[in-house]
DNA sequence: TGACAAAACCAAAGCGGTTTGGCCCAAAGG
DNA sequence: CCTTTGGGCCAAACCGCTTTGGTTTTGTCA
């Protein structure tokens, strides 16, 4: 069923049965009431790509994901992300597009998007520093969002990103408040932005209190459970082990209680954890009482956040760059304690 | 830049242009060369819409969520089954479209999916017993293959599958040669297919030994870290405890092995636990040596074979239904030990 | 009652590709 | 030398919608 055959039907034009669909004032209401109803009868739905085609634009948002064939994860936060922006979209009407996009051809591909014209605007995951693709996508014109920020670039553009650099110093200081001066931080890549800022918030907590970095005691890694067993098994059994960690996500920080578990010590006791936490539906941070104590801020929010923003960004695309800077919550859980 | 002003900065007809670019023989070598060069210079990539409504092919596949307003969930395995399928979309030049729908509405939605036309073939994601969708997809002739099975479902589709019954049988057939006979079933929700299969499978290896269920050692909800730790809690509690559990994710397990130790017990030795283990990403079971005993099988790999199959489908829509049943490894960790 | 404005509808021209049917010309065959 | 063949190219139709620029109908007012 198409538009033709549906103006048939009923003896109107296409161009009435089209106005009337759409909303459109010079048609009658008695005979939108009968487009309407014909249309719902005969399960009528306008052809995507023809309306697209006609109207430019595609009413989708595509969600480029950043696959390097070294280590070709997805980030397990990926799936609440996308609940949250899901939401936005559905309430807008828009479809999600989603890539997986090796980071070697990354440029010819945004180009592609832009000339093939399968989206209106897209979201950028996981910025590094100096993440190219900001410069790329203001010079070609296409409406974004970045789903967190890149320090090293100047130009203007919209993002939505959590307090990494504050909530990781507010996380030192509590620890530092507690007695504890061997801190050891298990981060993410730290070419990535989040994971920079972290450490940079983390780096200026131990700076005021005049103790210095030690290497021994810093991680950068993909966060996987295994990297944050590893990584405090090793430190754990060195000279001078630390007597809290600060961890990166609660992936990692459940391989760091495996590996306290693993070395006969108690965690709260004998040992401090503190991580991020994404606040992920199948992994919550306990139920009443939180398991970790924890930097929380929603990535489903942000998602549905930065969604919103660029649709907005969308219909107004004359706006200035539009930011928001959500802050991590400091939750107190059974994992921290004085320093032994 | 459209095929227009490409085929006038050429001197030749789109007819030309368009036969050059797609291969067609009907064109010289010599033009096609230029052809080929003039479009790479001036960064042509077709119109993506233009295209798609000329041939009636989207070149676009839809991955439906399912979600339902009380347990707004996206299943972690989500993350890592959309890298495989990506990986075999990418190869063969389609897009992934995502959407999120209420489980009220699923069928209007497929409809209108049809109806306007956006994608070419869907993966139906979370397969309950008697799906409603198979047959209504059957119905519409759109291709697609499900992840997983709908048991209750007698009509012919294209399905990727693990042995879940058989996993869970080896699984607790495992356990009972330990010497355990209690124990506890700790599954995903039970009316989805692969929830039910595990619970057969459980189900038919305690018959073959003449031990009774025992609905106090059976729970039946959303895979999450803290309903794994909730429900080993209370069941070790109990006055009969199980010995053993078998768990339905390396998440739940989690949850499962924070009970252990909290009620002052150690895995492997006090209590044995086995789970489920779909390989992601950021959560292996474990470096050289397993953490946990597990039933072991790629969701990547299940989203690259399901993939393939899907565009297989749409490729020669006339091949009767394809499918693949994965059999699990059972993978032996450390969280198991004879019963106590 | 006729003039005029507004309301209601329509034909046709895009949007940017693919594809059908046909034209032109050089090489091959009788 | 003329016809046939087929390689190489083109004009125009088509995919299904929106939108421009009308035309017709209805209603209002002098």
């Amino acid at each position: 069923m198409n538009l033709k055959q549906l103006s048939q039907h009923l003896n109107l034009s296409q161009t009435t049965v089209s106005r009337a669909l759409n909303g459109y004032p010079e048609v009658s209401e008695k005979t939108r009431e009968r487009v309407m109803q014909a249309a719902r009868d005969l399960n009528y739905s306008p052809n995507a790509r023809a309306q697209g085609l006609a109207t430019g634009r595609a009413r989708t948002i595509g969600h480029v994901i950043p696959v390097s064939t070294k280590h070709e994860m997805v980030n397990p936060i990926f799936g609440d992300y996308i609940a949250g922006a899901g939401e936005a979209y559905v309430r807008a009407g828009y479809e999600m597009m989603l890539s997986l996009v090796d980071d070697q051809r990354e440029e010819e591909f945004y180009r592609q998007l832009r000339a093939r014209g399968n989206v209106d605007g897209i979201i950028v995951h996981g910025p590094r520093m100096a993440d190219p693709r900001i410069a790329l996508l203001n010079e070609l014109g296409l409406p974004f969002v970045v789903h967190g920020r890149a320090s090293e670039v100047n130009a203007p553009y919209s993002w939505v990103d959590t307090n990494n650099g504050r909530a990781f110093r507010r996380a030192t200081e509590f620890l530092l408040d507690l007695g504890h001066r061997r801190i050891a931080l298990i981060n993410g890549l730290e070419f990535m932005d989040f994971a920079f800022r972290r450490r940079q918030g983390y780096a200026s907590a131990l700076a005021a209190r005049d103790i210095a970095l030690d290497p021994g005691l810093m991680r950068s890694q993909e966060m996987t459970e295994v990297y944050g067993y590893q990584s405090a098994r090793q430190m754990l059994d060195a000279s001078a082990p630390p007597t809290a960690f600060l961890v990166a996500s609660m992936i990692t920080a459940i391989g760091v209680r495996r590996a306290i578990h693993a070395a006969g010590l108690t965690m709260g006791r004998d040992v401090s954890v503190i991580t991020h936490d994404d606040d992920l539906s199948y992994l919550k941070n306990g139920h009443d009482v939180p398991i970790f104590t924890a930097t929380r801020s929603s990535v489903r929010d942000a998602g549905t956040r930065s969604a919103e923003m660029l649709l907005d960004k969308i219909r107004c695309p004359d706006r200035p760059p539009e930011t928001e800077l959500m802050e991590a919550d400091l939750i107190i859980g059974t994992s921290t304690g004085p320093a032994p």
